[in-house]
DNA sequence: CATATAATGAAAATGATTTTCAATATCAAC
DNA sequence: GTTGATATTGAAAATCATTTTCATTATATG
C-alpha cells in the first residue's frame, strides 16, 4: 500500500487528569454499588478502599494482601468478585502493559489514556488527544471499521528515577 | 495540573506495512534460530511455518492445532518453548487487546503499531507516526522518563464487516 | 427481631503455562 | 556414514491464577 502524506494527529488539550480524593472516591463507589442492588459488606469495603486509595495499579493478590489489613477474614475469591463488579460498572479498569495485564486501577470518567511506571505501577491518566481524523485515515487505508484505540506510554516515574 | 495548549502530534507518513512472503519469512527465522545455536527440528519448523503463514494472531493452542498438521507428534510444550525463543529474538510479538493478551503475530522490523480485528484476530501493522514531541511534552508535565509507547486500534476488518 | 437472600470463605475444579525427566534427534567431529 | 555430546522432545506432574461449588453467615428490609 502506498505511503500517504497527511498530518492526521491533532492534540489540542493534553492534560493530566486530576484525581478526586480517596475517601470521596470510596464513598461514591460504595453508594453506586448499593444503588445497583449490591450489599455493602466488610469484604467489599476493604477492596474498594484499597483501590480508591491506590496511587498505583494493583493485582488481585495485591488487593488481597492490602485488603486483609482492613478486613481480617477477606478471601481472595471476594477480591475477584468485587473486581468483576467494579469493572462491570466502569469504576475500575485493567492496566495492560509489556510487564503484564493483570493489574487494576480506578477508572476516570470518559475516554482517556495512561502513562504507566514500569517499576512501581504508578499510573497517570491523560486526555485531550483527538485521533478522529487519524482514525478515519486509517479506516480508509485499511478497510477496517475502527471502534476503539489505546494510546499508552511506559517509563519511570519521578520517584523511581531517583531510587 | 494545568491544561496546556500544544499541538504535539505530527503524523508525517502513515503507512500500512507490507509483508514479506511467508516462505521467505520462515526461511529467515529458521536460519536466524540456527545462527543463535538452536537446532532445527520438525517441531520448530511446524510452529515457525504456522506463524510465518498466519494472516491473523495465533495463541499457543491455535499453533498447536495448526502445527500438528505439519508435524504429527508436535507437543503443546514445544509450541510454548518455540514462542519463547522467537519472542526473545524479536521475531514474533504478543498482541494485547481488550479481548485478551495471549496471541502472537510475526514482528516487523523497527517500531510500529497495530490495527487489530476484534473478530478474527487479523492484524495490520502501520508506522510513520511521530510522537517524539508529544512524548517530550508528557515527560515535562508528568516528571516521568518515557521509554516506550503503544498506539493500537481495534475494530472489524473488511471481511468481518461483510460477514 | 425475623426473614429472604445476597455474599462469604474454604475447598475443589479448571485452564493455561511451566517444570521434570527419560527418551530421541540434531549436528559437529571424526 | 558413524559416533558421541548434548539440545530438544513429548508425556506427565507440578504450578499458578482464576472460577465454581456449596454450606454457612451477614445484610437489608419490613
Ligand atoms: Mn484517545
Ligand atoms: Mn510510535
Ligand atoms: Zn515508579
Ligand atoms: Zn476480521
Amino acid at each position: 500500500m502506498a505511503a500517504l502524506a497527511y498530518n492526521f494527529l491533532d492534540m489540542t488539550h493534553p492534560q493530566i487528569v486530576t484525581e478526586q480524593s480517596a475517601a470521596e472516591k470510596s464513598r461514591h463507589w460504595l453508594k453506586y454499588l448499593q444503588q445497583r442492588g449490591y450489599r455493602l459488606t466488610g469484604s467489599r469495603r476493604a477492596v474498594v478502599d484499597a483501590l480508591a486509595e491506590a496511587e498505583r495499579s494493583l493485582t488481585a493478590a495485591d488487593l488481597y494482601e492490602i485488603g486483609r489489613a482492613k478486613h481480617k477474614g477477606l478471601g481472595l475469591v471476594s477480591v475477584y468478585r468485587t473486581l468483576e463488579k467494579l469493572e462491570e460498572l466502569g469504576l475500575v479498569q485493567r492496566v495492560h502493559g509489556p510487564g503484564g495485564c493483570h493489574a487494576y486501577i480506578s477508572a476516570q470518567d470518559g475516554h482517556n489514556h495512561m502513562l504507566v511506571c514500569e517499576n512501581c505501577g504508578r499510573v497517570e491518566m491523560f486526555e485531550g488527544d483527538d485521533l478522529k481524523d487519524f482514525t478515519r485515515g486509517l479506516e480508509k487505508q485499511s478497510g477496517f471499521r475502527i471502534h476503539e484505540h489505546w494510546l499508552q506510554f511506559f517509563g519511570l516515574c519521578a520517584d523511581c528515577q531517583a531510587a
